[in-house]
RNA sequence: GCUGAAGUAGCUCAGUGGUAGAGCAGCUGAUUCGUAAUCAGCAGGUCGUGGGUUCAACUCCCACCUUCAGCUCCA
């Protein structure tokens, strides 16, 4: 008998015979890997348990914590599915149905049927049934001949076209209870191994994604080994949308959107706050960081759109209208009109960089279908900004927006995730230019130890770009900072110019860039980070002051003057209420400290402290009361 | 834009063809209170909008608007 080399992720190698497979190795290490073993990774690639391994390889077997794995159980749960659909309602055609980051989907055509809630938990009951059978899944190699025979037998149109793309190739099908698919695998060794299954909800997708196709059903589901892990995942959904900003939005008074405007918030005045402090802090760093701040107008002719090429690739998104013989258009980018402050005077090598900053009002027509509360709008306050520089000169200054974005996002405490993105097909400009920012795009991210993904051909069709991305409450990612380089579209449609130190005629690089990405957007980001409990320098209720009865107000009045004084939002609650009412009130609005003041403070000049979420921290002096308070909103110190 | 779901008092929600309901919030009064809800009373609605069916529509039908989930798009 030939034997193998299994080579362990430990470094260890063991023999075993030829043709063993996962399963055998789990089994040979311990009874518990073998139990919690749910596929294995052979030399990188995710394979079957049951399948034979032929040949020496680095082997390491995939548990419910390896993402491999996770998949593999999904992925199989989601063929254990299509199996409950199929015995349900027979001739369902199925599309795709993979894992996903959470759970998985299946694409199905009922033909006329529209699945309800119910028809979710008919199958989900089956699919619980089915599992307990504990059927095998079998894995068969077929040729793409039988393959087809196959499905033309079924009459499924999907497979039939998915395989139309695999001609010549060995086809994998798999079988699992009576139901089998096409599929390149890896699956489970058997269902058994799903225990606790939810199917979440049906909604429509094209086929292959594409409009021009039939839309199909897609049922999204999760399952998890134990019924508790389940319930905790269904928990922690719940919890997010507690967290929702559409929902604390209104509860806090921040904004609110009413039908007259589609896509666009009314900013109540505790938003406001929120908002006048994000563009304070905005100001002051850019300030200090060399940049000068422009304002150029919201509604302007369709000309300047056809010099930028934004009519030619962007009409669709536009705002415009007729007046007067000529199309005016609301702005949806700031870049183009920056171009005219750039241009009103001549420029020489010794002015550059210029970086101008705008915190612009730009529409954007987006479809209704893709608007969401404030992470997607028709209005969009935007933190903009323009730097014109020479070539020499954009090292440098990617380099101070990296760190300036750092800057801003640790001061949040948010943690962002970089892509880099890069030259797309079709792109302007000189090929050896394109080379060179993006290997300088890298170099400033790698001399700042950050941590990228890198999406080639994503870029601009005028330049690279960096780009951040975070998660909301909901683990759907959105992108708030860009750093996009710009060969083309400003300098060359615009024709930007700087003369150079011999005299001759330059053209200038621009650099586009965001921070919050958009105020909006960062509104909605923030306040689903910090779940409405903004840190001191942000809250809308920095300090409220409670008197206990009437006979404390005069110095409740003293406390309020005193902290109004100092520059603090500060606001005297002398309601005729219980102590208790005020508190659970005030809590509720997440207001960040609270001063009961009763006898024992009115008479040694002193406030009782009460923090959100802390509770009563103490009595201390109002004058160190003040002093801590500055320190955090100066500070900006993090509060959760 | 497409598929599906939803829209009832400021908010959260009940109400399956026969006189629109609750809790919270609001207002008035009483209560003067020490770290998450004091009590009582009052007021509040063109049931998203417009049509239609019916003796009668919040309820059934049609169209539209908005929101939500997803698809798609994103210079």
């Amino acid at each position: 008998m030939t034997t193998i080399a299994i080579k362990f992720p430990d470094g260890n190698t063991r023999e075993y015979p030829k043709g063993v497979s996962g399963l055998d190795i789990a089994k040979s290490i311990s009874n518990g890997l073998l139990r919690e073993a749910l596929a294995v990774e052979v030399n990188g690639e995710v394979w079957d348990l049951s399948r034979a391994i032929n040949t020496d390889a680095q082997v390491r077997i995939l548990k419910w914590n390896d993402i491999g794995g996770k998949d593999t159980y999904w992925h199989s749960t989601a063929h254990l599915m299509a199996e409950a659909v199929e015995s349900i309602f027979p001739g369902a055609k199925f599309g795709v149905g993979p894992s996903i980051d959470a759970g998985f989907y299946y694409d199905i055509d009922l033909g006329g049927h529209t699945l309800s809630p119910e028809d979710l938990s008919k199958i989900e009951q089956k699919m619980l049934e089915l599992a307990k059978g504990d059927s095998q899944i079998v894995r068969e190699e077929k040729n793409w001949e039988d393959a087809i025979t196959y499905f033309k037998k079924k009459n499924d149109s999907y497979k039939l076209e998915l395989l139309d793309e695999l001609k010549g190739q060995i086809i994998t099908f798999y079988h699992s209870g009576k139901f089998t698919d096409l599929c390149a695998g890896p699956h489970l060794p058997s269902i058994g191994k799903v225990k606790a299954i939810k199917l979440l909800s049906v909604a429509g997708a094209y086929w292959r994604g594409d409009e021009k196709n039939k839309m199909l059903q897609r049922i999204y589901g999760i399952s998890f080994p134990t019924q508790k892990e389940l319930d905790e995942y269904l928990f922690r959904i719940e919890e997010a949308k507690r967290r929702d900003h559409r929902k604390l939005g209104k509860e806090l008074d921040l904004f609110v959107f009413h039908d007259i405007a589609p896509g666009a918030p009314f900013w109540l005045p505790n938003g406001m706050i929120v908002f006048r402090e994000l563009e304070k802090f905005l100001r002051y760093e850019l300030d200090g960081s060399g940049y000068q701040e422009i304002s150029t107008p919201i509604l302007v002719k369709k000309e300047l759109w056809e010099q930028s090429g934004h009519w030619d690739h962007y009409k669709e998104n536009m705002f415009y209208f007729e007046h007067d013989d000529a199309t005016f258009s609301l702005k949806p980018m700031n870049c183009p009109e920056s171009t005219y402050v750039y241009r009103h005077r001549m420029r020489s090598y010794k002015d550059l960089p210029l970086r101008y900053s705008e915190i612009g009002r730009l529409h954007r027509n987006e479809i209704s279908g893709a608007l969401g509360g404030m992470f997607r709008v028709r209005q969009i306050t935007m933190d903009d900004a323009h730097i014109y520089c020479r070539p020499d000169q954009i090292l440098d200054e990617i380099n101070s927006l990296i760190l300036l974005v750092e800057r801003f996002y640790s001061i949040f405490g948010l943690k962002p995730e970089y892509n880099l993105s890069t030259r797309p097909e079709g792109a302007m400009g000189d090929p050896k230019l394109w080379e060179e920012a993006e290997s300088g795009l890298m170099k400033a991210l790698e001399h700042n130890k950050i941590k990228y993904n890198l999406k080639p051909k994503d870029g601009a069709f005028y330049g690279p770009k960096i780009d951040v991305q975070i998660q909301d409450a909901l683990g759907r990612e959105w992108q708030i900072a860009t750093i996009q380089l710009d060969f083309v579209m400003l300098p060359e449609r615009f024709e930007l110019e700087y003369v150079a130190e011999d005299g001759s005629r330059k053209r200038p690089v621009a650099i586009h860039r965001a921070i919050f990405g958009s105020f909006e957007r960062f509104m909605g980001i923030i306040t689903e980070h910090f779940s409405g409990s903004f840190p001191t320098w942000l809250s809308p209720h920095q300090t409220i002051v409670l008197p206990i009865t009437d006979s404390h107000i005069e110095y409740a009045g003293k406390v309020y003057q005193a902290l109004k004084n100092a520059g603090v939002r500060v606001e005297l609650d002398d309601r005729n209420e219980k102590v208790n009412y005020k508190i659970r009130e005030w809590e509720m609005k997440k207001a960040s400290y609270m001063l009961v003041v009763g006898d024992k403070e009115c008479n040694s000049n002193a406030v009782s402290v009460r923090q959100h979420k802390k509770g009563d921290i103490g009595v201390m002096p109002l004058d160190k009361f003040v002093d801590k308070i500055l320190e955090e909103i100066n500070l900006k110190t993090l509060t959760i």
